[in-house]
DNA sequence: ACGGCAAATGTAAACGTTTTCATTTTTTCC
DNA sequence: GGAAAAAATGAAAACGTTTACATTTGCCGT
């Protein structure tokens, strides 16, 4: 592959001026940058990104750590920062670790390896104060999806609790006295969260959570398919059921209604997220919005921010909104 | 962030010995290594991989072009590539690009400046002679959901005629008669290619084609529900859709179901490509499989062989399979 | 025609590694 | 104990850029 040497040799002039057409450089005559730009593309000339992030000491790459791409969660907070990136005249490196602390850092550290200095995490399993070395080491982090005090101006998170109340409130208003909960198994905080939020609120209505009416299973489609059907060999009543999120949902009513209930007539369901093709779904489903995409490019932006040195205290929290479809309704009983 | 001379200094030996327990060199005494180590984990020094990257001549990066990730499609087909990468400790990176021949050269371009000597390009718009001349600089060059004569053995695509004649021999063993057909709006051959197939096929139980029965619209659910109400506000009578894809086909059931038609009942629908949330629509999907993920980790490994200057001429043509679910039955009519 | 100044161009160091080759240290064997 | 061989270490060049500083060129006014 062509060097700036070659280019230079060709156009019969030095690497400086040759690096100065190529950044754009104003200090070059109007002859020799036309002479260059030619040399340029008779070679086929590509600079080498490498050789100038290490002098430069920018890498004018954006990283993102996430679990997977399957996911269309994560697909959408992936999009976000790409969109950022693109606007910036950035490049997105994907940096994927399943869910364990020593996964989700090795990844980090491929990031930081490549010298990113703006980056976007998706961590759930590191400890806060790993994170926080890690946030004081490199200022260009951006926590997404989780909340650690010390530096809550670095985190873009969502308010799980908060969804776990509007999500009971929603079915309670519906006269719901039995409700179930399908939940991740994973040992993460937003299951438990969004759990503790919900649970906190039943008593309102002097309704009580029962342990029985959990299941917990992988936090996608299959997952979801599985924890309808615990639940329903146990033979307990219930007219709803809370979601973890909307694959799982929508899982859930696929097993529902292959064995004769009917959404939501017989038993109501909501999700959470709201990801894309869950206004497709039949019924359509009733859901929490989980505005991940926005979140992420505000994650970005701020990554970005912070990477110049450019500080704010402000705290970026989210709250969800319920979207109200079909797959919630009036409870069975009450009918 | 420290250096590798950082390193040096401290354990007291040179650069060269430093390199080399990173590396894990054999040529380096146990007791140096193990000081070494330590001062790495005390000042907290990380390799430089651009300065590596200069210097070894390699990137160990994948790099991926494709237009969008929203798309599970295409999160997919990143995925796989990841999954390769990740077994081969190797490193995603990710160029975006809207399917325009400008947009597609300048993300290749951006692998090409990072010196991403292995690439999985999904390119619809670049010229096949401006693409083979690219293939012939980066011999780590893979097209993937695209075929080159010239350059077959470096093609990984999918035979979308013989899915249009799949679908239209499932359709007419059904007795359709009246067959409509959702298409992408965008001018690429895929949605033309499955059409001509589609077509070729139906004189074979004396049926022809109709021109007035296809709608063109954005290839995702929303161009779905689109479609499917142009189509419905013709008039015109027609007993089975095959769809463009699947999150079209979704959308157009959607639509389809409000308007009071039933599927598979009234209208049947065939769609394409078989997504992940295909199986858990209501009714089931009834698609053609289209192994994108598979395709894409055959696409990296050729790839990463192609790189290292190992070939073969092997095609690697994948011909998508019928999947039957619920959203295909008997022609209302005849019924 | 010439000094002076601005604009254009060039020189060379630096970025952080890897790696070849040379040198030093250790081990082996008689 | 000492020579030879093997093992460990080090010195320095190279990778392809950018950029501060030095030098050359061209132009102006007199």
């Amino acid at each position: 592959m062509s060097t700036i040497k070659d280019v230079a040799r060709a156009a019969r002039v030095s690497i400086a001026t040759v690096s100065r057409v190529v950044n754009n450089d104003a200090k070059v005559s109007d002859k020799t940058r036309a002479s260059v730009l030619k040399v340029m593309a008779d070679i086929g000339y590509t600079p080498n990104a490498n050789a100038r992030a290490l002098v430069t000491q920018k890498s004018s790459t954006i990283g993102v750590v996430i679990p997977d791409l399957t996911d269309p969660f994560f697909a959408s907070l992936a999009n976000g920062v790409d969109q950022v990136a693109r606007q910036h005249h950035m490049q997105l490196l994907l940096s994927t670790g399943q869910i364990s602390a020593e996964s989700e850092l090795q990844a980090i550290n491929v990031l930081i390896e490549r010298r990113c200095d703006v980056m976007v995490v998706h961590s759930k399993k590191i400890k806060a104060e790993v994170l926080l070395k890690l946030a004081e080491k490199i200022p260009g982090l951006v926590l997404i999806d989780r909340y650690i005090a010390a530096i809550a101006h670095r985190c873009v998170w969502l308010d799980n609790e908060e969804g776990g109340r509007i999500a009971a409130r929603h079915l309670m208003s519906l006269s719901h006295q039995h409700i179930a909960y399908i939940s991740s198994k994973y040992e993460i905080d937003d299951p438990l969260t969004r759990l503790k939020g919900f649970t906190e609120q039943l008593p309102q209505q002097h309704l009580t959570s029962s342990p029985d009416l959990i299941a917990y299973e992988e936090p996608n489609l299959r997952g979801g398919e599985i924890a309808a059907q615990k639940l329903l060999a146990k033979g307990l009543p219930f007219t709803a059921i809370f979601v973890y999120n909307d694959a799982m949902a929508i899982g859930a009513i696929s097993t529902l209604e292959d064995n004769g209930f009917k959404v939501p007539s017989d038993i109501s369901i909501i999700g959470f997220d709201d990801v894309l093709f869950s206004r497709y779904s039949r019924p359509k489903l009733t859901t929490l919005r989980y505005p991940i995409e926005q979140m992420a490019k505000k994650a970005a932006l701020l990554a970005l921010q912070l990477s110049k040195g450019e500080v704010s205290d402000e705290e970026h929290k989210y709250i969800p909104n319920l979207v109200k479809r079909e797959s919630t309704a009036i409870a069975a009983t009450t009918k």
